[in-house]
DNA sequence: AGCACGCCGACT
DNA sequence: GTCGGCGTGCTC
């Protein structure tokens, strides 16, 4: 075969306008151009360069004139043909480009400027290696002790180390470039490059031997073991309560991974809030781990990504786009706590991080684990439906009891007189810790849990100029701000609309925290929440002198919810569980019953028995009370009915075209004119249902209107084929020319 | 989308 | 005569 045409995904190329395009490899590129390396093409009428990625190479094309490739940008293919394949099967999945899902797979090291300049180079280190035998080597070291002590210095050195960097060597010699560079000259030594790798700094704890699992994690593990060797390995479930040690689970899987010579990729919901679990991994791979996530500079990205490729680091622990580490053997996949919507990309490409692990294990003929205490009820509906297999973990750790709930009605303490936030209930079990100099948490739901300023006399509320939302108010830099778009401006000395005295409300971390110094005026309290943990690190700061320093009390949004694991904390109090239960959409009720549920498990960790105290306006709520109980199955016997009856998943697809534009009118339009043609298309087609449209729970975001249009129906590649046909069709449509359209899997808000 | 081509009115 | 208005059509 004859390598003249190559087959490209174009970076310039629309959704709508999105295929494979022809083009032609000019004869000096012919030996040099692979799939999967990056390439510059002429495209459109005016032959505006763009980047593109070779998919495939042929002898022929269906074109007449075909156009030349004009660069390569890639030495060596940047992807595998494996993860050509997938961004194929992204392009359908989640419609988006190919060069979108290929953009996805690449660090950001690897992109390319407008000028054409890469965002990372490669980092090489000088270093120094003798060439001489030892015993030449010596000999030479003992003739230029007297007339060259430099030199001499520089060889005991190398006699000792063989090879070093030239920083490292000239530094503990005490002697200067020219010397090596002499030593260089007389064949002694050799000045060569090795490429380094920027590390993310990570606790590296000792190494340490394999946990000893408890007879329960060893059945868990084992099974999952025997699943995962097995020909057909599919996907499985391992559920376990918090606490009952599903990390030394993954650990042994890991660890036997690794043996049979495989990579491990392990995701987790945000790295930041798993240092501890970063480090204990550490602590039993070493420089086998590598860590992808989105706080990494580009430099380290790029070479955590480096070593992964290389197959240097078999165990990649990482946020959602570590799903696509491109590593050599893939063994298995591991997602933890798999229900957290983090997994879900809600910009271009809309991929849930899931379907992408499915995807890669059923090529790989490998196994998918999905980990959580408290599971998808579509994860736990596969299992129950036999198509996931499933593990289970009952006890907790060191055989310690679930923390004893309490559930408060906020109304009745409202109509007691406490307008606050702390309920007497709560006041008093911290009072106890306090005594006992045991500490506590407090948890605040993130929604709505921030400041507004609003007027004592008018009811003026500061809102958004750009989008259809209050600002709230930062104690970081005074301002109020927009939490959609980021608009920021100063709070005015009084009411601007009326005049009136202007007053603070809402239920924030800070606030809770100012209730707390008046209830106990001594007492130290530690906050955490976005304001707080702003820069680099800080987190774990924070944490760590909430561990250290004993501080009482801590008192945070979700991010107090997860990983972890004070020995001290026997208190922990949900300062209002409603908020998330409201919200729209139909996960409302995981997600509220989740979140408890994490919150509560964080007590109670350590020798000393748990408490817990719920409060909530709405005391018989069936999530809060299943939540306060850890029923997880009670709770997924009446979400299941709930959703057999709404008709989400798991018993249907959800699927969504989200129309946005400055022209309200037009966007909903539009909208309109996509649900007829849907209905139209689907009058035949009973088990299918079309919704909408309807404005998104915050309509307007950077003065652009947002409105939904929902198609549920059975999980099958033809309604999503037909909506993509439908989202082209419209997207050509110049009537539709000032909004923009796109389609999505169950999107999350 | 982004860009060239084309077909018509106003102007040095 | 030509400069430039944006309507139209195409992308290997």
């Amino acid at each position: 075969m004859s390598r003249t045409v190559a087959k490209i995904a174009v970076s310039a190329a629309t959704y709508w306008l999105d295929k494979p395009y022809d083009y032609l490899i000019p004869p000096e590129l012919a030996e040099k151009a692979l799939p999967g390396m990056r390439v510059h093409v002429p495209f459109s009428r005016g032959n505006r360069r763009s980047e593109g990625i070779i998919l495939a190479v042929s002898d022929q094309s269906s074109y007449e004139q075909l156009k030349a490739v004009l660069t390569l940008l890639d030495e060596e293919p940047v992807i595998s043909e494996e993860q050509i394949r997938l961004a194929l099967f992204m392009r359908e999945r989640f419609f988006c480009t190919v060069y979108d899902a290929v953009r996805a797979m690449l660090p950001a090291g690897l992109w390319f400027d407008e000028e054409g300049r890469r965002r990372a180079k490669d980092k090489n280190q000088e270093m120094v290696r003798l060439v001489l035998a030892p015993e030449e080597a010596e000999a030479l070291r003992d003739a230029k002790r007297m007339r060259s002590p430099a030199q001499a210095r520089i060889l005991e050195e190398l006699c000792a180390f063989e090879c070093l960097p030239t920083h490292d060597l000239l530094l503990h010699t005490g002697t200067k470039k020219p010397t090596l560079k002499a030593l260089e000259k007389a064949g002694a030594v050799e000045l060569y490059e090795r490429e380094v790798y920027r590390r993310p700094q990570i606790h590296v704890g000792d190494t340490r031997p394999l946990p000893v699992l408890s007879e329960e994690q060893e059945r868990a593990f084992s099974g999952i073991d025997a699943l995962a060797r097995s020909e057909k390995a599919g996907a499985a479930l391992l559920f376990g309560v918090t606490g009952s040690g599903k990390t030394s689970v993954y650990i042994h899987l890991i660890d036997r991974q690794l043996r049979r010579g495989r990579s491990v990729i392990l995701l987790v919901p945000e790295i930041a809030l798993t240092p501890q679990m970063i480090e204990t991994f550490s602590s039993h791979f070493g420089d086998e781990v590598a860590v992808l996530h989105s706080s990494l500079s580009v430099g380290e990205r790029y070479d955590e990504w480096k070593r992964v490729k290389s197959g240097r680091a078999r165990v990649v622990i990482g946020t959602r786009s570590a799903v696509f580490a491109p590593v050599p053997e893939l063994g298995l996949i591991i997602i933890d706590e798999e229900q957290e919507e983090t997994y879900k990309s809600e910009n271009i490409p809309r991929y849930h991080a899931r379907d992408v692990a499915k995807y890669r294990c059923a090529k790989a003929n490998c196994l998918l684990l999905l980990g959580s205490a408290t599971p998808d009820v579509v994860s736990m509906h596969a299992a129950k439906t036999g198509r996931y297999a499933f593990f289970e973990l009952q006890s907790r750790y060191n055989e310690r009891e679930l923390p004893a709930v309490e559930i408060v009605d906020m109304k009745r303490e409202l109509r007691r007189g406490n307008g606050g936030s702390i309920s007497s209930v709560l006041r008093e079990e911290l009072q106890k810790n306090l005594e006992r100099g045991e500490q506590s948490i407090l948890f605040i739901n993130r929604r709505g849990a921030n400041r507004l300023i609003s007027c004592g006399e008018c009811g003026y509320v500061y809102r958004c100029p750009r989008c259809s939302v209050s600002l709230t108010y930062h104690s970081a830099n005074g301002r109020l701000m927009c939490h959609y778009c980021g608009y920021s401006q100063r709070p005015d000395e009084s009411c601007p609309d009326c005049g009136g005295a202007l007053k603070y409300i809402g239920v924030g971390t800070q606030m809770v925290e100012e209730e707390l110094k008046e209830l106990f005026p001594d007492t130290p309290v530690l906050r955490m929440d976005a304001d707080t943990v702003a820069p680099v690190g800080s987190h774990e700061k924070l944490l760590d002198r909430f561990r250290d320093e004993k501080i009482p009390v801590m008192v945070g949004t979700q991010m107090v919810t997860k990983g972890l694991n004070f020995e001290n904390v026997t208190l922990v109090g949900v300062i209002s569980a409603d908020q998330s239960l409201y919200a729209g959409s139909y996960r409302a009720g995981e997600r509220t019953f989740s979140l408890i549920t994490q919150v509560v498990g964080r007590s109670g960790r350590g020798s000393k028995p748990g408490r817990a105290v719920i409060q909530t306006f709405t005391p018989d709520n069936e999530t809060i009370v299943q939540a306060a109980r850890q029923d997880y199955f009670a709770f997924y016997a009446s979400e299941t009915e709930l959703r057999k009856i709404q008709r989400t998943p798991p018993f249907s697809e959800i699927l969504a075209v989200t129309v946005s534009g400055m022209n309200e009118e037009h966007v909903y339009r539009c909208c309109r004119m996509i649900r007829q043609r849907l209905d139209s298309l689907l009058e035949t087609n009973a088990s299918a249902q079309v919704l909408g449209p309807a404005p998104l729970a915050v309509v307007k975001v950077n003065n652009r209107y947002r409105y939904r249009v929902m198609l549920y129906g059975g999980a099958n590649g033809g309604l999503r084929a037909l909506l993509a046909s439908v989202v082209m069709e419209f997207c050509r449509d110049k009537r539709f020319a000032d909004v923009s359209i796109f389609a999505d899997n169950d999107p999350n808000d």
